[in-house]
DNA sequence: GTAAACTATGGACTATACTCCAGAGTCAAG
DNA sequence: CTTGACTCTGGAGTATAGTCCATAGTTTAC
């Protein structure tokens, strides 16, 4: 597909894709060219644009976000160091949930005390 | 207490209190002039400092913690209203932690296949 | 009473993440 | 075969969130 098709489908402008394209978050493996010099993305570039958003969601940084990605997609890690930056991750992700449960808390005893 | 002690407590430094206060994020009740000039703060601001630090953790903006607290501060706003906007941001929280278990539920998945 | 440490202000500078634009080529429809 | 919609590149511009600096006044310690 081409970069207007797939800017609708991800929400996000031609623009950013290509943003996103230099600040190389959206690897050579999701795109070819076309003769005519036209991106042709396959389906899983709207894959990889809507993780972006999502952990842009949850705070990420772009950086952090292209770092998570040559982890992933790397043939130079070993299948268990994969496995440890995975656990780190997820520990991270698990910090950010009791973060925002405890905000939850804080929020919760504002409502409280507006009730009474 | 002055400027740099609650730099140091908070982990911020001078120049990001005072660009705080410069948005808007550190109003007129937590601190005042001493006869030199000098800014002198309460026990507050630090818990104020501490609120915004983890608010912005959790991908919140500037602009979206200064409104957060406007609405929570304002005597214009009625009981009724405060509870509604509480009751929004909670639910936005909520949403941010099931996309963050989908996030985590991804990774195990990840995780999983590289476990075979 | 003076040097070192602290604070004040205003403005310039930086990084991140876009967003917009000029100028040029491509393609499909009528 | 031209008009309108789409795409290309490179570069400039914008918003957010700081960070740094020069210049100047203040406080504390010796």
């Amino acid at each position: 597909m081409r970069i207007g098709e797939l800017a609708k489908k991800s929400g996000l402008s031609i623009d950013t894709i290509r943003f996103y394209e230099k600040k190389g978050l959206i690897d050579v493996e999701l795109f070819s060219r076309k003769s005519n010099n036209y991106r042709d993305y396959s389906e899983d570039s709207l894959e990889r644009l809507m993780l972006i958003q999502q952990a842009k969601r949850l705070g990420f940084t772009l950086a952090e976000i292209q770092q998570w990605i040559r982890d992933f997609e790397s043939d130079q890690l070993t299948a268990d160091e994969k496995q440890n930056i995975l656990g780190q991750k997820l520990a991270q992700i698990d910090n950010q949930i009791e973060e925002l449960q405890s905000m939850k808390a804080y929020l919760s005893a504002k409502l409280n005390s507006l009730s009474i």
